[in-house]
DNA sequence: CCTTGAAGCTCTAGTTACTAGAGACATTAG
DNA sequence: CTAATGTCTCTAGTAACTAGAGCTTCAAGG
């Protein structure tokens, strides 16, 4: 059995995180010492680490929450999960598309800069005026991780 | 004069934020109608189209505040707003390269299914076990915006 | 056996950049 | 004049933690 800084040593996540997920729920309540301190299986290590990857690889937690429901469920079809790993692909390559216009567009900006005063700044005149820009990069907002 | 529901058409920002950005501080306290209704300038409206541009460049509202400070002050040189562009840009290209790795591990992951039960679901098997990973996509968490 | 320092406990509140909703007042089109 | 739309303030909620206060428990050294 392992203390929760133990846990959180092997799985690389902090102890706060910990307690914080199980408040959520998707950690399930620990077992606790005679000195109500929490004890953790090394099941609870493979879930923990499980939870780790994902969000490594920028799932949400709720996301998250439903590749271990699926996993608890042996005997489902895996087309759910992959679904799940799919949508998170996408995801991502969205977000790198938008990554590289922003960065081509920063780079622009700054090409346009002779290092003069502010007051004949292109780099301020660029940001104020989305009209200079060589692509349009507005997008729906989408909240964002990673 | 524009109203604020105006103003947000034109700079494509919702009336809340607007609000929300007055109440942080990021625009001054706007005019008020007889009836107590915000009235904005032309000028106002640039402001705002520049917080927007910015945003959709991905710049915090923390860079925003400082380069709108600067381009208060005309005659300062604009090293300090390249500085806050050129780390926007480390920033978005440390992003695209975190991102591209985890593009590669999630199709590398999709790849190993063969669509069969999730008990043999190499999909889940592979966000378990980090240890299956062909690239090291372990960062230290970053807040991340885009 | 006792002490001391690290690790654990609970609880609250803060972070970023908004968004949603309630209930009241203002403005405008027909 | 009325109805619909717009605006007002205020509070609270979102994701995924992080920080801090004030307390208890544990393990090791003397």
């Amino acid at each position: 059995m392992l203390t929760i800084g133990k846990l959180g040593a092997s799985a690389g996540v902090k102890v706060p995180t910990i307690r914080y997920y199980e408040q959520i729920g998707l950690l399930p309540e620990a077992e606790r010492s005679a000195g109500n301190q929490r004890l953790y299986s090394q099941k609870a290590l493979e879930r923990l680490a499980f939870i780790r990857h994902a969000r490594d690889l920028g799932f949400t937690l709720e996301a998250i929450r439903d590749l271990l429901s699926l996993s608890d469920q042996p005997d489902q079809p895996c087309a759910a999960a992959d679904a799940i790993v799919i949508a998170q692909l996408a995801e991502v390559e969205s977000r790198l598309a938008r990554l590289g216009a922003l960065k081509v567009e920063l780079q622009r900006i700054l090409t346009q800069c002779a290092g003069g005063k502010i007051a004949n700044c292109r780099v301020i005149e660029a940001l104020g005026d989305h009209s200079l820009c060589a692509t349009d990069h507005r997008y729906p907002d989408l909240g964002a991780t990673i």
